[in-house]
RNA sequence: GGAUGGGUUCCCGAGUGGCCAAAGGGGACAGACUGUAAAUCUGCUGGCAACGCCUUCGGUGGUUCGAAUCCACCCCCAUCCA
């Protein structure tokens, strides 16, 4: 009989933290955060993690798990998290999966397989495609995609490089093409028996939660914990530094001195954090509109209005 | 009161007689997604009984075969002069 497991997704903001706590005190489960930004450390504002009192209500995994130096990849979480889930059964409680990092959810709930690769192999590879790209363009390497995977070309739009450059790295690592080892990789049936909740409402609810949300953040410092990043020598390339909150706010807290009043910030600099809240609303919004897209996608959901 | 510049589709903004339902950007909406995923990328955006028709470019009227584009008057905005 595979183990029970209950899953709760849904777009940013929705309330999936309080939602997965309830849960998990009623059925006596413990949680293991499924989300791409709250397993770094330090960033605890910009990525709404639960509070230190709800940490402390509930047994929390796969939150503060890294330093936000390192980029963690889907394989790796997938095999984190997989570890603490099967603990938590172990011991018999329930696991309560929570996250809006639909990817990784997926990876983990269905198990797929990552082969191992090697990264420096894998890095070189990459490197000598993207100089590639460089010297005779995308289309050039798109050709060489149709040739050696006529169907990941197909899926694939030329315009999205990243992807374009992946499905050739993979084929030099593995000898396969991608497309083929991700339609086998979609056969996969779950190791557990799960109840996967996706949390929703109307848009127009949906978004003013999320900018509500927002001026939130900024209210409860998180230009103070960008500048704390930053002056930790965290870089702008990193993942962690990459995620909405951050990235909008990099270079307006590196530039400046301090950033703890911000009413004290001169005109020129007040208008500017407004449109960068502006901006990271925004992005918020564009990021749920992807999170619901993605479940929408999903078989076995069960959609709970709130 | 006078001078000048302007009012364009959800927003910004191009267009100065037919090739204009109107460039481009943004947003919105929809979608894709298997090692950067809070990432990356795609489509679409006046209406309809839809290879055509109807409504739209501040308002009204006019010129013209034909107007967002030209003319007249009016309304509003910006800057300057009084």
């Amino acid at each position: 009989m595979k183990p029970k497991l209950i899953v709760v997704a849904g777009p940013t903001a929705i309330g999936k933290t309080a939602y997965a706590i309830d849960l998990a005190k009623k059925y006596d489960g413990e949680i293991v955060s499924l989300d791409s930004v709250q397993v770094y450390k330090y960033l605890d504002i910009g990525s709404a993690k639960p509070s230190q009192k709800e940490l402390a209500e509930v047994k929390h995994y796969m939150i503060d798990e890294v330093e936000p130096t390192i980029n963690l990849n889907v394989k790796e979480f997938k095999d984190m998290a997989t570890t603490y889930i099967d603990d938590i059964i172990h011991r018999g409680k329930l696991p309560i999966l929570v996250g809006g990092s639909g990817f990784y959810i997926n990876a983990v709930l269905y198990g797929t397989e990552f082969l191992y690769e090697d990264e420096e192999k894998a890095k070189k590879i990459k490197d000598a495609l993207e100089e590639i790209k460089e010297h005779n363009g995308i289309d050039y390497l798109y050709e060489m995609l149709k040739k050696i995977d006529t169907k990941s070309a197909l899926i694939i739009p030329k315009e999205n490089v990243r992807r374009v450059l992946r499905a050739i790295t993979f084929y030099r690592l593995h000898g396969i093409p991608i497309s083929q080892h991700n339609e086998e990789e979609k056969k996969r049936e779950s190791r557990y028996d799960f109840s996967f909740y996706v949390l929703n409402t109307d848009r127009e609810k949906l978004y003013k939660r999320i900018d509500e949300r927002v001026d939130n953040m900024i209210k409860e410092g998180l230009l103070v914990e960008v500048k704390a990043l930053i002056e930790k020598g965290l870089g702008k390339d990193l993942n962690s530094m990459n995620s909405i909150g951050y990235k909008e706010l990099y270079d307006f807290c590196r530039d400046r001195d301090t950033v703890y009043d911000i009413d004290s910030l001169d005109e020129t600099s007040k208008k500017e954090l407004q449109n960068i809240i502006e901006e990271i609303k925004m992005h918020s919004r564009n990021y749920a509109k992807r999170q619901i897209t993605w479940f929408r996608a999903q078989k076995n959901i069960e959609w709970i209005e709130r």
